[in-house]
RNA sequence: GCCGAGGUAGCUCAGGGGUAGAGCAGCUGAUUCGUAAUCAGCAGGUCGUGGGUUCAAAUCCCAUUCUCGGCUCCA
């Protein structure tokens, strides 16, 4: 009997049925074979020895699919258990899957430590075990089976990933001497697995759940080429060297000191000229968009935090009440500026009329993160939100979420974020203890959310389980260098604070009615989106940002003073920069100045003097020739201001 | 908070029981120079902190603190 195959391209063809992946492969072309890896047959990934006895859907994929990269790496943890169970008889394994770049395994070595040295060595016998070519065998069996294996084997974890599936749907993968409760696919044998690197050892709870057991998660990955390994160890080292920590320490942005306190960072002068000139930008954007700037203290009364369900949710977990001399009085430091922001609302009746209210903050807040989670700008203690919160109708939520929207596109669109996803972020349905509010109104929000999202024709995520306590959030998440996500801009709509501050309004009925909050940080925080701005720029900043945007470097010390009036001019334009007068030869002058990656050096020696110009030199391009020095200024003006904010 | 690895001069790092090292940065002097490092000299450290072992500790042990990689968390 015959199957019909359909390949990607539409095309179709018969096959006596029973055929296999790797058959099909074969009768494409004799490359296709020996590259192919797995094979997705009806949406699903199968092992290219399994027989196919359907008509179906194929692609067959190679190590430039995802699908295949998976299935390699997928093996390539099988191997790492196959190698670690040699070398540590009776290890116990937790799951080992794929991920976006390799593989990890989780095992229990029960107290016998691993370090480098043992990476080493297990990292030597995964690719002796590679060269033995053992095949992946897939074995269907039953639960009883299973369960007798494992414990039999005595792998507890294994028991308990048993436990949790359909008898009739479990299969063993077995290469080797190493049998593991697998799904699959795996990649036809291990011969493909050339390069093997063990890169790191962590901790991890069993099951993600912090009261199980920790075992010892252990990273890898794989390659069919030993030049693809080198390739990929070489691209990790040149993301390292745009880590904002190491940059921020270089360019002398931001420091922490032990003394100060562990996540609270310190901004030196050029990070503070960075952090104020994004602060000006958005304080230009939000004029433009109707909002009103406020100020609120540091630190406000518990009483406010207990109305507004923060001191309850987190009271424990936070900084701890500071006292007065008179003991009776608690205050908080702000771990948020909703709550002040709900006050400021209520010092005045307000009419439907004059909304949307649209108060605006640079809002320092404070909050006590677990210090292993502390991470050089990204997470810290202190750090300062582009904080507003829209006071509006109902009727109003879905526009001005849209322009929040709209604004926090501008933000990503100004600064060349553009891989940046949109994240619908969710309440875990499982869970809902940990949110406050009426199922109705958190339907009611999450649904405006993906409304206007839809409306601007972004592409979003979902993420369940991801909201805040109080409501669903848009979250504008963009990546570090070592490809780490990091949640920037945030838009959340919020039923819950409005009540619990029993925020009014008067309608055009003359009756009261409940406003709806739109809590939104275009930035998200000051700290986090510079953080996330130096890696992108890899501590090239745009023109407008640089906190030196020029260097004068007089060739010798003669024309120190024609260098001094070009500064000076400069200065007058708004245009920074300094004056490099050391006694050192240009050369050094220049390779320090592109060393700090300062965006124009101007050189000027006898000729500039004489003939009254600069000579420009762009950073990371090199000389751009001799020019007047307002032809420098009207050159390059347009980078020099700050984008329009419309 | 949990598991693991680290902390030596301002920075990057060597040294692993017997008088604290290098390069860069800094200071002083010489040099006055044309597009990525001029030369010479000087100075700089209770080896994260606190205990312990030892005739002797940067080095070995314990505790603690901070940093790094993950996990959990993230208003």
């Amino acid at each position: 009997m015959n199957i019909k195959i359909t390949f990607p391209d539409g095309s179709i063809k018969e096959f006596p049925s029973g055929i296999k992946g790797i058959e099909i492969a074969q009768s494409i072309s004799e490359g296709l074979m020996r590259n192919a890896l797995a094979i997705e047959v009806n949406g699903e990934i199968w092992d290219l020895s399994r027989p196919i006895t359907k008509d179906a859907s194929i692609k067959i994929f190679t190590w430039n699919d995802k699908g295949g990269k998976y299935a390699f790496w997928h093996s390539s943890a099988h191997l790492f258990a196959e190698a670690l169970e040699a070398l540590y008889p009776g290890v116990k394994f937790g799951i080992g899957p794929p991920i976006e770049n390799g593989f990890y395994y989780d095992v229990d070595l029960e107290g016998r430590p691993f370090g480098d040295e043992e990476l080493a060595a297990v990292e030597k016998k995964m690719s002796e075990l590679a060269k033995q070519n053992s095949v992946f065998v897939r074995k269907d069996v039953s639960k009883a089976e299973a369960i007798d294996y494992f414990t039999k084997k005595g792998d507890q974890y294994k028991l308990e990933l048993i436990d949790g599936l359909q008898d009739g749907s479990i299969t063993f993968y077995q290469q080797g001497n190493f049998v593991d409760l697998c799904r699959g696919p795996h990649i036809p044998s291990t011969a493909p697995i050339k390069a093997v690197k063990l890169l790191n050892v962590a901790g991890a709870y069993w099951r993600g759940d912090e009261k199980n057991k920790m075992l010892t998660r252990v990273y890898g990955i794989t390659f069919p080429k030993q030049k693809e390994l080198d390739e990929y160890l070489h691209m990790l080292e040149e993301a390292k060297k745009r880590d904002h920590r190491k940059l921020g320490k270089e360019l002398e942005l931001f420091a922490f000191s032990e003394k100060v306190g562990m996540g609270l960072p310190l901004w030196l002068p050029k990070g503070t000229i960075l952090r104020e000139r994004l602060e000006q930008f958005m304080r230009k954007a939000q004029v433009k968009a109707g909002y009103d700037p406020v100020v609120t203290p540091h630190i406000g009364s518990k009483q406010l935090y207990v109305t507004s369900g923060h001191y309850e949710k987190y009271g424990k977990d936070s900084f701890q009440p500071i006292h007065t001399p008179d003991e009776s009085e608690e205050f908080l430091l702000k771990p948020m500026n909703c709550p002040h922001h709900c006050e400021i609302y209520k010092t005045k009746p307000r009419s439907y009329k004059e909304l949307p209210v649209r108060l605006a903050e640079f809002g320092t807040v404070y909050r006590y993160e677990q210090s292993g989670e502390l991470h050089g700008l990204t997470r810290v203690r202190g750090f300062t939100q582009d904080d507003a919160h829209i006071f509006c109708r109902p009727d109003q939520v879905k526009e001005e979420f849209v322009k929040v929207i709209d604004l926090v596109l501008l933000v990503f669109k100004s600064l060349g974020f553009e891989n940046y996803t949109a994240q619908v972020s969710l309440r875990d349905p499982n869970n809902k203890a940990k949110y406050i509010g009426e199922d109705a109104l958190w339907d009611k929000a999450e649904r405006e959310i993906q409304e206007a999202a839809d409306e601007r024709g972004l592409k979003t995520v979902a993420v369940l389980g991801e909201a805040a306590f109080y409501g669903p959030k848009l979250d504008f998440m963009v990546r570090d260098a070592l490809g780490r996500s990091w949640q920037l801009g945030t838009i959340q709509v919020d039923y819950q604070l409005p009540q619990r501050f029993e925020l009014e309004y008067v309608g055009s009925d003359n009756q009261k009615h409940r406003p709806v909050m739109i809590h939104r940080a275009p930035f998200g925080s000051l700290e986090r989106f510079i953080a996330v701005l130096i890696e992108h720029c890899a501590g090239n900043f745009p023109l407008w940002l640089a906190p030196e945007q020029f260097a004068v470097l007089p060739i010798s010390e003669k024309f120190n003073g024609y260098a001094q009036q070009v500064v000076d001019k400069l200065k007058e334009s708004d245009i920074r920069g300094f004056l490099d007068d050391r006694d050192e030869k240009i050369g050094r002058k220049i390779r320090d100045s592109e060393v700090k990656k300062v965006p124009f050096m101007l050189i000027v020696g006898e000729k500039e003097a004489i003939e009254g110009k600069v000579a420009v030199r762009k950073h990371g391009e090199g000389d751009k020739g001799a020019m007047d020095l307002s032809e420098f200024v009207e050159k390059f003006q347009s980078d020099f201001k700050m984008p329009v904010v419309d």
